[in-house]
DNA sequence: ATGAAAGCGCTAACAG
DNA sequence: CTGTTAGCGCTTTCAT
């Protein structure tokens, strides 16, 4: 049950090892007649090169790792499979790593557990500070995703959150007047929560419009639940808006829940407005406008800066941003 | 930039490789005063073993592969998910592959392309049939989930999608007598549905309930989008129903998009069951009823017999039956 | 308890 | 155009 190997076909063919790698490798000069003959012994044998040895003798993976939170939270599994299909387009296949945003697995991710695994390293941290990246990573390739940190010695994608939270907002202030923010987590450690409060802060300044506190919501968690319970007992308290603007899809489903229970109409008495533009949004009643990172054009720049780090570039980290627009349906009809 | 190698840790230490490779593998019979040194080496040069030398080396990889058909599918990312999970405890790492349910894809995940690179392959398949998979396949490891196919020769997971559906439509049957089945996709190539459908029509005949094709609802695809359409048009034709058993939770929550557009409430009209009991049954208004899965249980299966195939053993495919249960939320409260 | 040396299967000089 | 050979970095007998 041993496999197959090169010097096998070599053999049944009575050529060299090199011969039979030209071949495998679709090397031009090679004599058809030739061609053929190790082809025959190739598929005789059910021959199929070594992967693992393949690259230990190039010292070339054509694998990268990508570090994500939560494989299956709709905004990452859609992320990750525009990366995977990027990647493919650009001769990489990619490993999924889930951290959980735990402290410890996202060390084990910068410290080179994938030590001559993979060619190269995206990364999504959440708990890790930009200090503390900077100071473990190793010599392995890396590209950063996100908001929360940014080390000056490391390449980072990102949309531009504050435009796309003052976008947002604009868009909402169209046809409403009281905008509320849905949610700032209590103990949040993710930047962007902050970064988007900023922009629909920047919108609204910009339009002249005092600040409300009353009109930012916390939420106690992550979760959908979280997000309705949090607008429910504002609603309860006598808040009046007539639009939400919400930290992502997640959250703007909790709120849609609270209108709907509060009796409200979306949109023709609050609009809403999303963020992630995840399948979510396609399926909610109403369904849901929301602001859109460009998945694939967050893929293709990660992928490109990666995969010149890895043909040996060096120098500072440089900051790319990726476009967004905002993905407009019922939620927001008529804004 | 040259990576530190377990010889220069050896040369640094004045120690052998072995000695070295000892203490890097926490081997019990080394001095205390040698590790100690050799720990130093490490630690001052930074090593890191390389994984690819030592799979070539040791010949296992600690790497299976996961071919899906989309990861970014509620189902499939949080069955990939658990798969991972259980992966991890096991001492196995994952890499998940996309097929599109392309014949092509599946055909080159089965044919070895992973050669050396993985040491099993997990495979969910969707267009290729059992002859083809029993035709191709290679002696790699491989677990089949799903119930497209299942060759005599390979391992497979499944839960029992008959019983499951005559599980989920005797819990409706309770308290209505009218049970639709949403939905049999025009040209649907796998296999689930034929079997829930089966499942459906087994209950009610075992109920005594003569069998109407009319509550048979076919869709145009798999979209929510699809079912939604299909519902609505039944119910404009005059279908009068106590509640619907649905092919997956996305069917679910276009029957659920439907019956609010007919002014029907759920569950007190309608109840409506949907399948796979993903994050979508959580957060659609009403929640949602879903025929559930054991995921964990599905990943542990299929990981103990795919471990015990690569632990070399031989033999005729095992037919594993998944545990599943009835998630009860709201849409079928009262049943 | 530690060292020396022979592979794992493939690639890539370098010859011929 | 084809063959020979020396590694890639690690593990692993077999000695010592």
């Amino acid at each position: 049950m041993t496999r197959v190997r090169l010097t096998d076909v070599a053999a049944r063919a009575g050529v060299s090892m090199k011969t039979v790698s030209n071949v495998v490798h679709h090397h031009p000069h090679v004599s058809p007649a030739m061609r053929a003959r190790v082809q025959e012994a190739i598929d005789e044998l059910g021959y199929r090169p070594n992967l693992t040895a393949r690259r230990l003798a190039t010292g070339r993976t054509g694998m990268i790792a990508l570090a994500m939170p939560e494989i299956d939270h709709p905004y990452f599994s859609e992320l990750s499979r525009s990366i995977a299909e990027v990647a493919a387009e650009m001769g990489y296949r990619v490993l999924i790593e889930q951290t959980l945003g735990e402290a410890e697995a996202e060390r084990a991710v910068i410290m080179d557990r994938e030590a001559g695994l993979v060619d190269g390293v995206i990364f999504h941290p959440v708990s890790m500070t930009t200090v503390e990246i900077g100071k473990l990573r190793r010599d392995l390739p890396l590209v950063l995703l996100g908001e929360s940190a940014r080390p000056l010695t490391t390449d980072h994608v990102m949309i531009d959150n504050v435009q796309a939270a003052r976008d947002g907002t604009e868009l909402l202030r169209r046809t409403g007047r009281r905008i509320a923010f849905l949610g700032t987590v209590s103990h949040d450690v993710t930047g962007s929560t902050a970064q988007r409060l900023h922009g629909y802060q920047e919108a609204l300044e910009l339009a002249g419009v005092p600040g409300d506190t009353s009109l930012v919501l916390e939420t106690g968690g992550f979760r959908v639940e979280d997000a309705r319970a949090a607008l429910s007992a504002a609603l309860a308290r006598g808040l009046d808006i007539d639009a939400v603007l919400c930290r992502d899809d997640r959250f703007a489903i909790g709120a849609l829940q609270a209108l709907a229970e509060a009796g409200l109409s979306v949109p023709d008495d609050v609009a809403v407005l999303g963020w992630d533009d995840t399948h979510l949004a396609t399926i909610s009643t109403p369904t849901l406008s929301s602001i859109a990172p460009d998945k694939r054009g967050i893929a293709r720049i990660a992928l490109e800066l990666l995969i010149e780090r890895i043909g040996g570039h060096q120098g500072v980290g440089r900051h790319r941003i990726a476009p967004h627009g905002i993905e407009q349906r019922q939620s927001t009809a008529g804004r």
